[in-house]
RNA sequence: UCCACCAUAGCUCAACCGGUAGAGCAUCCGGCUGUUAACCGGAGGGUUGUAGGUUCGAGUCCUACUGGUGGAGCCA
């Protein structure tokens, strides 16, 4: 039963009601009192704002003010006053609160610290606190401004399957499910294959969804479900791929900072860092960072894979992401394309984004050529007959193409500067994590 | 899968060489007209993760288990 009468406000429109009675509908995240005056802190999931009651102006409105606990589910009518002592620079002068509901039992999630596991066991709940509004926001626009930089250069989106059979990769472990009379799928690590079959019929494509690993990873890097945002283009070759890369990522995050800037701000995430990401991105191949972290001290040699710390010993050397190309044949995928040159290495490239955050793209191009594919596949023991339809591909006009796959979650805790990847995302699957 | 660490009040933590459990916040009561994790006074709140063991005596030492955290490998 809604009985106050003003015209409902978001939050983040009250800079435009400046004097005028409005409602605030929303929910108390902090109050506090000093006998003859009430403090109660609103959000609404547009932003955050004070009401301000004062008992010689309503006595009926400043006692049900007294009643209100943490998280209590409110509409509060008042005036909009511009403040600076506030710092969100507006406040209310509250004439009528409605209660909607005091909670049942007291707000788990206190205004002190807690631990990772219980704020992960009350994810739920966490989410209504400032912090990860912001993240959240951030995340929004992130994923806003992929969609819109494929819009704006031609490609069309290919929502790929989820459930697969056994073909991938081959990177990993792999999620199984039962699927009727046809045994087991799997839930899919990448939508790479079907974005190749479908560049052929389309030119330029691109997906974003989830993406399933079963491997029993352990660090503030991996999920085991992630978005993950995948790119192919016939008729791209590496340097093109590359180029798409730069482009797409300096995009990303220049629109961030144009919509965001006040999220990354209450994130006090500086900035400076973020500003200086324009193309062209540097380029390094796998044998100049070999040497490099050799020179830096790292017990690296050639063939070797480049872990975790080596990936920040590259990258900060750069003030901005690094593109490390061309991997021995060894250590990538087996679709991918040898030098021609240099049989010994792909061409391909990881991006690895700055101040520590490690690869957030991996990239190749494709062997577009059936048998050197098939011998591919073989020496990798892959079963040939699942990669049909994957070969297939190279039988009818087969072009050079090209593609990768951005990491979402990767990105947004680079742009926020997080700690941990399990705060990238609204509700993180970890390995000892389904709940809630 | 491997390595390391953690588990004490609702939450975050403390408790020295093994000697019988303590603080802040939260809750409840009282005070305070501009608070910003508000503050001040008072009260209640515990089978120290579980099961064994050593000891006159274990939160503390030992073993196993359970749950969690960080990292390696793997990758986005």
């Amino acid at each position: 039963m809604i009985i106050l009468s003003a015209k409902w406000s978001y939050i983040k429109d009250l800079k435009d009601h400046v004097g005028e009675i409005v409602a605030v509908k929303g929910w108390i995240f902090n109050k506090r009192s000093s006998g003859k005056i009430n403090f109660l802190q609103i959000r609404d999931g547009t932003g955050f704002v004070q009401g301000i009651i004062e008992k010689t102006y309503s006595e009926e409105t400043f006692i049900k003010a007294d009643k209100i606990k943490l998280e209590s589910s409110v509409i509060i009518e008042g005036k909009v006053r511009e403040d600076k002592r506030s710092p969100y620079g507006y406040e209310l002068d509250v004439n009528d609160i409605e209660i909607i509901q005091i909670p049942l039992e007291e707000y788990p999630i206190s205004k002190k610290d807690h631990g990772i596991d219980f704020l992960m066991n009350n994810r739920h709940l966490w989410l209504r606190s400032q912090r990860q509004f912001h993240i959240l926001n951030v995340r929004n626009e992130i994923v806003w401004a992929v969609r819109e930089f494929y819009k704006n250069n031609g490609f069309i989106l290919v929502d790929t399957p989820i459930l697969t059979g056994a073909i991938g990769e081959s990177a990993g472990e792999l999620f199984s499910v039962d699927y009727f009379d046809l045994g087991k799928a799997y839930l899919t690590q990448t939508g790479q294959l079907y974005l190749e079959a479908a560049a052929m019929a389309l030119g330029k494509v691109y997906n974003l969804g989830p993406t399933f690993r079963a491997e029993k990873s352990k660090t503030r890097r991996h999920l085991t479900e992630f978005w993950m945002n995948e790119a192919e283009v016939a008729y791209y070759d590496s340097n093109d791929n590359m180029r798409l890369q730069e482009e797409l990522v300096s995009y990303v995050v220049g629109r961030v900072l144009e919509r965001a800037g006040d999220h990354l701000k209450a994130l006090e995430r500086d900035v400076k860092p973020l500003e200086k990401v324009q193309t062209p991105f540097p380029r390094i191949s796998y044998d100049e960072g070999v040497k490099l972290l050799q020179k830096k001290g790292f017990d690296i040699k050639w063939g070797d894979d480049i872990g975790g710390d080596e990936e920040t010993g590259i990258s900060e050397e750069f003030d901005r992401p690094v593109m490390v190309y061309n991997y021995p044949r060894k250590i990538k995928a087996f679709y991918m394309q040898p030098d021609p040159q240099r049989s010994e290495v792909v061409l391909c490239d990881d991006m690895l984004a700055p101040e520590g955050y490690g690869e957030i793209i991996g990239a190749s191009e494709r062997i577009n050529d059936p048998d050197l594919l098939i011998e591919r596949i073989k020496e990798f023991n892959l079963p040939v007959d699942s990669y049909d339809w994957y070969i297939d591909l190279r039988k009818y006009g087969t072009v050079p193409h090209s593609g990768f796959g951005m990491g979402i979650e990767r990105l947004v805790s680079w742009i926020c500067k997080l700690e941990h990847i399990r705060e990238a995302i609204p509700f993180a699957r970890t390995i000892y994590r389904i709940h809630p």
